[in-house]
RNA sequence: GGAGGGGUACCCAAGCGGCCAACGGGGGCAGACUGUAAAUCUGCUGGCUUAUGCCUUCGUAGGUUCGAAUCCUACCCCCUCCA
């Protein structure tokens, strides 16, 4: 990995640039912890669903940077804190997941994470721990006595995520997730005596958790640790990134396709480009205002954005995947005439975009039937409606009137059929042999 | 355990015997305009062999009624306060 990066006051420096930093506990602390050499840097995750979404890259990326600085990360899945549910930023009371769900997640996550940091380099010594091994051998007694007796109800109570929780009309607030708290504070603890980490980063949710963990580690070592948090990236329309009406932006390819991930970041608002590639993007302050200023001049080609999408999808899905999506983006939105796509461009187009195959038995299919076969709407009342719209196209013409059929002289090469279903969704059909 | 409040479509939220597949808002999808953007305007937003037709849906299960999201009974869940 590139250690070209400053350690210390300029990585700071860079990362408040960037704005990656939304609070923090002690910044001349944190300054002189991270210029005194290399430090183990912590990051938890709870393991709350099989893969890591768009939200979650912020905090992971900027530990990535930490490493790549020389710094020491250390990512923590909780195995067992994932068992009680944690209450910041959520409304109301998790559903409690099964033991085997978050068994399997964390053995997701845990291969998912090997694409962001370098766990091999001996020099930086990364590790991902599971808290089941910290938190399983404890007992309640125990527990209560040395940990519990730390915390003080009243101070709980005036954390900001109880307290919305309590003020919430239709949602109360379990003791078993009141107590979560402790446990991630244990977390710290514990890492800080056996790895000798004393900085823990996260979400913006995640702020009260951290420090509760700063203060255990005070009362119980009497060591001064550190944390800050990431900023909540939400976007100029006021969600959170990665959060769409119709799902999550996971970064599990088998969730969320490569293409789908990287049309989600093409799309970004104008507005959002600039700061997601400060966030995210590992180019120079200097190249990313250059982008910038291009964007101001020429905003149509969005080069903000397909710098963002490129280069978070590479990151993502690596270079190979990266590439046919940027060449299928490119037939599908580009000016090329479809009749003169040749039979491998349909081919790629395969392995990118969802499709269906048919049978070559059948003479005609009903344009409703292979647009739910597709995926493209849900329901032949949708497709109907889809139609009536004219938002339906076939072999990128537009279908004028309700009577459209397919039949076997619209596969293009005898054997592809492009639909399309408004202005960004399209799917293949091909005849099966 | 007691008292009170509440559970309506993706979300919020009206409705409180027929005119309810269910007002309104948000979100989503689509059309126009564009730049695969934003803003704006328009349409759609349970399903079906497109039908002034049928089926499913208003926490669950029963019941009353010609007819129920609306009334009754039991049950489940959530919230607040009291014990």
């Amino acid at each position: 990995m590139n250690s070209s990066h400053p350690a210390g006051s300029n990585l700071l420096a860079d990362l408040k640039a960037r704005q990656c930093i939304f609070q923090a506990t002690d910044e001349k602390g944190i300054a002189s912890l991270l210029a005194a050499g290399p430090a183990s840097v912590y990051v938890g995750f709870d393991p709350t669903a099989d893969s890591l979404h768009l939200g979650h890259l912020l905090p992971l990326l900027t530990l990535r940077r930490l490493q790549q600085a020389g710094h020491r990360p250390l990512v923590v899945l909780g195995g067992a804190t994932g068992l009680i549910g944690d209450p910041s930023g959520k409304l109301s009371e998790r559903v409690m997941q099964s033991v085997e769900n978050v068994e399997a997640y964390t053995q997701s996550l845990h291969k998912q994470l090997a694409s962001f940091l370098d766990f091999s380099d001996v020099r930086t010594g990364g590790r991902i721990l599971n808290n089941r091994e910290w938190i399983d051998p404890l007992d309640l007694i125990g527990f209560l006595r040395d940990v519990g007796k730390h915390f003080s109800v009243g101070a709980m109570l005036g954390k900001e995520t109880v307290r919305t929780r309590l003020g919430n009309e239709n949602a109360g607030l379990s003791y078993t997730e009141f107590s979560y708290l402790l446990l991630q504070a244990y977390d710290f603890d514990h890492l800080c005596r056996t790895e000798g980490c004393r900085l823990q980063i996260g979400g913006s949710d995640q702020w009260g958790n951290i420090t509760a963990g700063i203060e255990l580690i005070r009362r119980r070592q009497n060591r001064e640790a550190y944390g800050w948090t990431t900023p909540l990236v939400t976007t100029a329309a006021g969600n959170k990134l990665g959060k769409t009406e119709t799902g999550t932006i996971w970064l599990d390819p088998g969730k969320t396709s490569p293409y789908a991930f990287y049309q989600y970041l093409l799309q970004v608002d104008d507005a959002d480009a600039g700061r997601f590639l400060r966030y995210f993007s590992e180019c120079e302050l200097e190249a990313i205002e250059a982008i910038e200023r291009e964007q101001a001049r020429d905003p149509g080609s969005r080069p903000g954005q397909k710098a963002l999408a490129c280069e978070l999808t590479t990151r993502v899905h690596g270079k190979t995947e990266t590439g046919r999506v940027i060449r299928v983006s490119e037939t599908l939105f580009g000016s090329a005439d479809l009749m003169a796509l040749d039979l491998e461009s349909f081919r790629l187009l395969e392995t990118v975009i969802p499709g269906t195959v048919v049978s070559r038995e059948t003479p005609r299919w009903a344009l409703e039937d292979l647009l739910i076969a597709t995926g493209l709407v849900s329901s032949k009342s949708r497709a109907r409606e889809e139609i009536r719209a004219g938002a339906v196209s076939v072999n990128q013409k537009k279908v004028e009137g309700m009577t459209r059929a397919i039949g076997h002289e619209d596969f293009l090469w005898e054997r592809y059929v492009l639909l399309g279903k408004g202005r960004r969704h399209h799917a293949w059909v091909r005849l099966g042999d």
